[in-house]
DNA sequence: ACCATTTTCTAGACATTGTCAAGTTCTGAG
DNA sequence: CTCAGAACTTGACAATGTCTAGAAAATGGT
């Protein structure tokens, strides 16, 4: 409809609409040059190609990420837990970025590196984290491992609650919400707790 | 080529060698016909739509996740390591099934109950699981989420390594199994350490 | 003001896909 | 042998991604 501001940020934020409210297999070329007003075929004067559309979501996607989990960063929070909020808080704000973001096959980070780039940035923010959580004895290793463990944990516990999987084994009427704080305080109770005596 | 056989495990094996190689977007019904050498519309006998092939390879994929996370149950394994690797193992050998199983929008696990059902089993084992690493005073809320968080883990991880996305973080010419190793380690160290003094 | 160039978008075409509808061949029970 | 159902083929249709050609509109130098 409005073509005079950007068709460009248009396109791609009713394809971002689509992907949220639709799922990203639901995004088309031609669905959304239809519901932005414009030819089929106008879109590709900004996108080289579908997957071009989606790496820009979720460059869009690493970027809202990165400034979450650096905001958090600054906070009060020695047990990691509003860390690992803000990172699946993310997630349930923006299930469509997210899902662009980590499915695989849909984005090759190789051909897109602004993409790969915008998700450094999270990354840093949580090797920092867990260096801070750590003790001052920790090695590279030790960090890196207890980063992966970290992510490992707030990355599962987001898909889960995105994809609908956790919900599905929940007791009849129970709220979700309950759960992800539960899970969180579980997993980061033991982040302060016994420290990494391996085996 | 071998109608005999049973065309139905034909295309469903063939179905499964092509999400595993070239992704799950890459499964075409068309294409598993042609590469069983049969018309484009016999899968339709066996299958009533591509969501059916999909529903069925992930049936399959909860199965033998299932056997293997049982199985799992009755190693001496006091720290869960054990049983983590048992789930992150078996997505690291059926990639293609893990990803058609935990995929959103791929099944609708509404219209298709033996998924479902055969994701029960697993799941099961992972509460029975959660309750053996913990204590006699744990209530039926701190198994709940000591499983919800232990499956987000297990999940992420595999999530993380199947995706790739790991591997794009580890430092260059690095073992990845190395590293999958030290996060489950990190992880469940924690779980046998302090037990849930939640904030 | 004019015209050429570049940007922005449209139109048409093609191969590929999922799936419906209708046919064909095979197979085994009576 | 017959013939009903299973197992499969053939043909068609709409939708999609994307290629190629173009049209129209903005832009800018003279």
């Amino acid at each position: 409809m409005k073509h005079s501001a950007g068709l460009r940020d248009q396109v791609l934020s009713t394809a971002a609409q689509i992907v949220a409210s639709d799922g990203v297999d639901a995004l088309s070329m031609r669905e959304v040059a239809r519901k932005a007003g414009v030819s089929h075929q106008a879109p590709y004067h900004y996108f080289a190609d579908r997957e071009a559309i989606l790496a820009a979501i979720a460059t869009e996607g690493f970027e809202i990420l990165g400034q979450r989990v650096v905001a958090a960063l600054d906070l009060d929070d020695p047990t990691c837990r509003l860390f690992a909020r803000a990172y699946v808080d993310t997630a349930l704000e923006f299930p469509g970025h997210f899902r662009v973001m980590f499915q695989p096959g849909l984005v090759d980070m190789h051909r897109h590196l602004e993409t790969t780039a915008a998700s450094s940035v999270a990354f840093t923010a949580l090797l920092t984290k867990s260096q801070m959580v750590g003790s001052e004895s920790d090695t590279e290793d030790d960090i890196f491992n207890r980063a992966i463990s970290m992510w490992s944990f707030v990355h599962g516990l987001s898909t889960l609650v995105i994809d609908g999987a956790l919900a599905a084994k929940l007791p009849d009427g129970a709220h979700i919400a309950t759960y992800i704080d539960g899970a969180i305080n579980a997993f980061v109770a033991t982040l302060n707790g016994a420290n990494l005596p391996v085996n």
